[in-house]
DNA sequence: TTGCATCCGGTACCCGGGTACGGGCTTACC
DNA sequence: GGTAAGCCCGTACCCGGGTACCGGATGCAA
């Protein structure tokens, strides 16, 4: 029932045991049981927290945000938190923004290939080719809260 | 026609000029003109390759990456360079796949919301709430090249 | 020609996200 | 009990992407 040792948790998780440790500095990993002699123990639980922390930041997630999210997602306790849905929902809004976006970008790189259109510089200038980078450049950062 | 000056440059651009030296250096930024004291004097254009930079950039793109693009979608001296085709359609499904897995997210969180799952946690590591975190965890690090 | 705004280059620093190193203590197994 | 593997903590370092600071040189206009 000992629970899992860093080395095992890393492994099954696919990172290092220093990241481990920073996980838990940063707050995004609880502080685990430890064994009489100092060694942690995870609970199996914490190698899917660790793939749902991977899979938030792989998508563009920083780890504060990742946190805020496990934290938007965490049991009420005693509170019914509406705070979380909005958190939560508030993500979901930015994910679908960064969708569009990629979108975008997506659909111009497809037209750029099949018009031909050979210098992404050119295009974006002048009128001839229908990218929208120039636009969604502005668009994007219009939309962005002051980075 | 002297072209603009790089305070002029980042006030357009919305960055600054460290930066816009700093993108130079990367090779982002090709090396502009200079008066005969040695000042930058930058075609017009180059506003509108930093908005390109800077939208690739928001939508997940290192520089390197970026400036692969650029270089790719540069126009062909003297070949038909079809690398160029192959760089940027490498490009569009990495982008597409990204866009895969924020929808992923997305409808996961959308899920999340309308079901009332309250620790993502608990969703993701048990069966009664359908969250595909964990597998899209290992899907994606599958799927992407040794980061 | 003087004067102030700009720009130059170099270097140093900041932040996020890790990762490595080193000396010392636990664990586990024989 | 001995010994190797594993883990502890602290500190230092790395990379990407900028940003700040500085003394000195330019640009430009009055």
């Amino acid at each position: 029932m000992s629970g899992l040792r860093s080395g095992q948790v890393a492994q099954a998780a696919g990172l290092n045991q220093q990241t481990l440790r920073y996980y838990e500095r940063r707050g995004l990993l609880a502080e685990p049981d430890r064994t009489p002699g100092g060694h942690r123990l995870y609970p199996a639980q914490t190698v899917t927290i660790l793939r749902v922390i991977k899979a938030a930041q792989r998508l563009g997630f920083s780890l504060d945000e990742v946190a805020e999210l496990l934290e938007a997602g965490r049991p009420h306790r005693g509170q019914p938190d509406a705070g979380l849905r909005q958190r939560a929902a508030a993500k979901l809004a930015e994910v679908e923004a960064k969708i569009a976006s990629l979108s975008t970008i997506a659909d111009t790189l497809g037209a750029a290939l099949e018009a031909g259109c050979d210098d992404l510089m050119d295009c974006a200038g002048q009128p001839h080719c229908p990218l929208p980078f120039a636009g969604l450049a502005s668009t994007t950062l219009a939309a962005a809260p002051p980075t």
